[in-house]
DNA sequence: CCGATGACCAAAC
DNA sequence: TGTTTGGCCATCG
C-alpha cells in the first residue's frame, strides 16, 4: 500500500457489515476527508487491494454506478440484496433502512 | 515525470 | 431556494 489515505478509506469500507450499505462521504468521514468522496471512488475503483466489499459502498441518492458494475449491470445490487440490503423501487440502495451506522457498533 | 481524471459531496453565491 | 464550483489523492497515458 503506497498511500496511507487510500489505505485508511478501504479500512472503513472494510468494517461495513454485512446487509448495511455506506456513501463515500460517510466512508471519506470516517477515514477523516470529508471533501475526499472522489478518492474514496478511486480508491474502491482500484479494487486491487484486497477482498473490501466495495459493493457495500454507493453514492448517497443509493445508487449502484460502480466501476465494476458497469460493464455488469445488476452485480452491485446483486451482492447487496444477497446479503439483505432492501431497495426502492427505483432500484437504488434504501439508505434510510439500511445506512450503515459507525456508532451502531459500539 | 507531468497533466488530467475519477464509482462524489457540500459549501458558496 | 437553486445552481455552480471547489476539493482531495492516487492512478492512467
Amino acid at each position: 500500500m503506497s498511500g496511507q489515505v487510500f489505505a485508511a478509506f478501504l479500512e472503513v469500507v472494510r468494517r461495513i457489515p454485512a446487509g448495511k450499505a455506506a456513501t463515500y462521504g460517510l466512508v471519506a468521514r470516517l477515514a477523516g476527508m470529508p471533501r475526499c468522496a472522489r478518492t474514496v471512488g478511486f480508491a474502491l475503483a482500484g479494487c486491487r487491494d484486497s477482498s473490501v466489499p466495495c459493493h457495500r459502498v454507493v453514492d448517497r441518492f443509493g445508487g449502484t454506478k460502480a466501476a465494476f458494475d458497469v460493464h455488469a449491470p445488476g452485480t452491485q445490487r446483486a451482492l447487496l440484496e444477497a446479503e439483505g440490503v432492501p431497495f426502492r423501487p427505483d432500484g437504488t440502495v434504501d439508505l434510510e433502512q439500511c445506512l450503515w451506522d459507525p456508532f451502531s457498533e459500539g
